[in-house]
DNA sequence: GCTTCGTGCAACTATAGGGTTGCACTTGTA
DNA sequence: TACAAGTGCAACCCTATAGTTGCACGAAGC
């Protein structure tokens, strides 16, 4: 019930949590300016250990945010753009419709006060 | 230590920690679709209490994502698009960055492959 | 006046998740 | 082969925070 309309704000939840951590963003940070780095390295320029990067990496990765591929024994990772750019799309198109619909708001307060619940 | 950078990831972290959370996103699209609403009548079209929707809009006002107007002994709150205008703007921005870097680092290890440490 | 409605404040619970340590497993290298 | 380096798994701790209930306060409505 509720007219709830879920899909409009929905879809990129695991991105936004994704990127809601500092140390997540720190970790892009590093990724992006590294190139293809191991798990174990990150640790080493972090103030967390390898086991707290690991999840982080997880995490990061369910997201689509990094990918991470075999190299002998060692898993290097490497930030993925597409993900990101499609998040921020998502947000443009979401911000230019809260634009839209507080003009809209806006021109019915103004002018004609017609009844707008519902 | 660590050439860090901080400052590149760092900024909208209030704004991606507001929007991390799916009972905040539902708020914003409520407040998108009703334009000015009360937390009581928010919370009537959620499966939390007012006091949960009040943390929340406090939250999501902190972060500059909405903000409320006093109307008599109701308050009235209100979307706001700037802000989350500016952080789609800076994730667009990071994601070509990241671009960027993705094809100067494939570069390096076609052709030349020179040193890429630091 | 009294009542009602919406807000504000405070205390409290409980779960998610960021962090840790310890150990077992695998893959290069001396 | 023996050893080192990197990964993977599991059990934990502990804090942040999403959620609750209860009550007091101020502004409308009767």
């Amino acid at each position: 019930m509720t007219d709830e309309r879920r899909g409009t704000v929905e879809p990129m939840g695991d991105v936004l949590a994704a990127l809601a951590d500092p140390t997540r963003r720190q970790l892009l940070d590093l990724l992006a300016t590294q190139g293809e780095v191991t798990a174990t390295t990150l640790a080493e320029r972090l103030p967390v250990s390898r086991q707290a990067v690991v999840k982080h990496l997880a995490v990061l990765d369910a997201a689509g945010l990094v990918s991470g591929s075999r190299v002998g024994r060692e898993v290097r990772y490497a930030v993925r753009p597409e993900a990101l750019d499609e998040t921020a799309r998502w947000m443009t198109t979401l911000a230019s419709d809260w634009d839209r619909r507080l003009a809209t708001v806006k021109r019915i307060a103004e002018g004609v006060s017609r009844d707008v619940r519902q």
